[in-house]
RNA sequence: GGAGAGAUGGCUGAGUGGCUGAAAGCGCACCCCUGCUAAGGGUGUAUAGGUUUACCCCUAUCGAGGGUUCGAAUCCCUCUCUCUCCGCCA
């Protein structure tokens, strides 16, 4: 959410921050005109409320003080009893448009860090690094490679659930494992997060601090008869394990890292990516999550971007490093590097990992907070990413160890760091 | 799922209509005292919003929402959560 008070005193800088990202985002209509309209208003009548509130406790005081001394006090409780009922209906007024506004303000965006590229989609995103050698060859896709060996089984993902689903067989599902543990050993020993394990549903209230809620309900799966939903990444949990907490300033920066199942609707992606693993309803992944002191945001964004990108070398996968356009990063995000790995089938980079500061955005939503020097509370800043996602590195691993051997057969190279984790396996043939 | 009990500040815990934003204790911060230590004394210590250079002041908040009343932590209703017992269960 942004900060109430800036909006009011950085309004013309944060209006252009926001039109980097879309002009429609502040034209007429918009949240942000909405709850420009109904700063002021909402304001004055709490004000007018708040006096009517003061007049109202001042006399009952004086009622209460007349009749313990034993004096008449009708005239007062004749005149405060009208009182009563008009604050009654002004306070509830006040808090309509108190809501309403508040409701704007929580379908604003982030506006933009100043370092952020201009532009308005992928194709204007920025790379900034590249690593590794990408493989050049003719590399079949990985759902051919996984239905080759019969480690991935997309029909049975759709006789079981739907389509957006599917079902990983003896390697590819004990791969799936060694990567989530590979991933959280390495971000807890060597990069020093907190490991937890979070619930996969989250409440609204959870959800709204993170900034999926209200904008996003239809990429959720929200379950029936409830107001939960499953998660769509563990940011959420995780993120808003402090939430309503003031930190201890000597606590920060915290970092966690967690694994979790991420259930997406992929709503808006109809026609995108309908074959393979890329785009599931239900994905795993390792995701890892900072609170630190605003000051220190985008240095926690660089730090973090790399604990990412280091999963990725460590399993020797090409990738490159993209600073995302105002265009196209997330509606909670102040900046975003993404992560993409390299995938030889399409002869092209796509995103594995997401990265973001997303400054005291979700802070103030979450109420995250902790001490300044001076004793007042103030938002945290969150960074976040994942690290990775798993099933996007299964298939990198399929797809970039992809080999044929002497007999014509297919068969896939484990990366070395990996096989202690897969029992010592060092490749996956047919079975 | 059934029955009962409960939810108050960083914590423990008083408080059944006004003098309670809230006793007391603990914790924490600062100060004083004591040669050191131990003990002791004093002061302060919620959050949000409004106003303000700042202080002050005003408003709201005792799980959440609504109601009764001139006035609600306190009375009434609804909901959520926690605990105990029973049932079921990986």
């Amino acid at each position: 959410m942004i900060d109430r008070k800036a909006f009011r005193k950085d309004f013309e800088q944060m209006q252009q921050a926001l039109a980097r990202r879309d002009e429609g985002l502040v034209a007429k209509g918009s949240a942000w005109a909405r709850a420009h309209a109904l700063d002021t208003v909402q304001r004055d009548m709490k004000a007018q409320s708040e006096a009517l509130q003061a007049e109202r406790n001042r006399v009952s005081k004086l009622i209460g003080q007349k009749k313990r001394q034993g004096n008449d006090a009708s005239e007062e409780l004749a005149r405060m009893s009208e009182v009563g009922k008009q604050s009654k209906q002004l306070d509830a007024e006040a808090k309509e448009a108190e809501l309403a506004f508040s409701n704007a303000l929580l379908e604003i965006p982030n506006p933009p860090h100043g370092s952020v590229p201009d532009g308005v989609d992928e194709n204007d995103n920025i790379e900034i690094r590249r690593w590794g050698e990408p493989r050049q060859d003719d590399v079949p896709a990985h759902w051919d490679i996984g239905e080759a060996l019969g480690i991935l089984d997309f029909d049975a993902g759709v006789k079981l659930a739907g389509s957006r689903f599917s079902v990983l067989r003896g390697a590819a599902a004990r791969l799936e494992r060694a990567l989530i543990q590979f991933m959280l050993d390495m971000h807890a020993d060597q990069h020093h997060y907190e490991e937890v394990w979070v619930p996969a549903i989250a409440n609204r209230k959870t959800l709204t601090g993170t900034g999926q809620l209200p904008k996003f309900e239809d990429d959720l799966y929200r379950l029936e008869g409830e107001d939960a939903f499953l998660i769509p990444t563990a940011e959420v949990p995780v993120t808003n394990l402090y939430q309503d907490n003031i930190i201890n300033i000597a606590d920060l920066p915290i970092k966690h890292c967690a694994y979790s199942p991420c259930f997406r609707r992929e709503a808006g992606s109809a026609g995108r990516d309908t074959r393979g693993m890329i785009r599931q309803h239900q994905f795993d992944k390792v995701e890892l999550v900072q609170l630190v002191h605003p000051d220190d945001a985008l240095t926690a964004l660089d730090e973090l971007t790399q604990h990412a990108a280091a999963v990725l070398e460590a399993l020797e996968l090409p990738y490159r490093v993209v600073d995302l356009c105002a265009g196209d990063i997330g509606f909670s995000a102040q900046k975003t590097f993404d992560l993409e790995v390299w995938l030889p089938s399409h002869s092209c980079y796509r995103e594995i990992s997401s990265c973001s500061s997303f400054a005291q955005f979700q802070g103030r939503r979450a109420g995250i907070r902790f001490r300044t020097e001076s004793g007042k509370p103030e938002a945290v800043a969150t960074v976040n990413g994942s690290g990775l996602a798993i099933g996007r590195t299964l298939v990198a691993i399929l797809e970039n160890g992809w080999q044929i051997d002497e007999n014509g057969n297919d068969f896939v190279v484990i990366p070395e760091k990996l096989r202690s984790y897969m029992g010592g396996l060092a490749k996956i043939s047919a079975a």
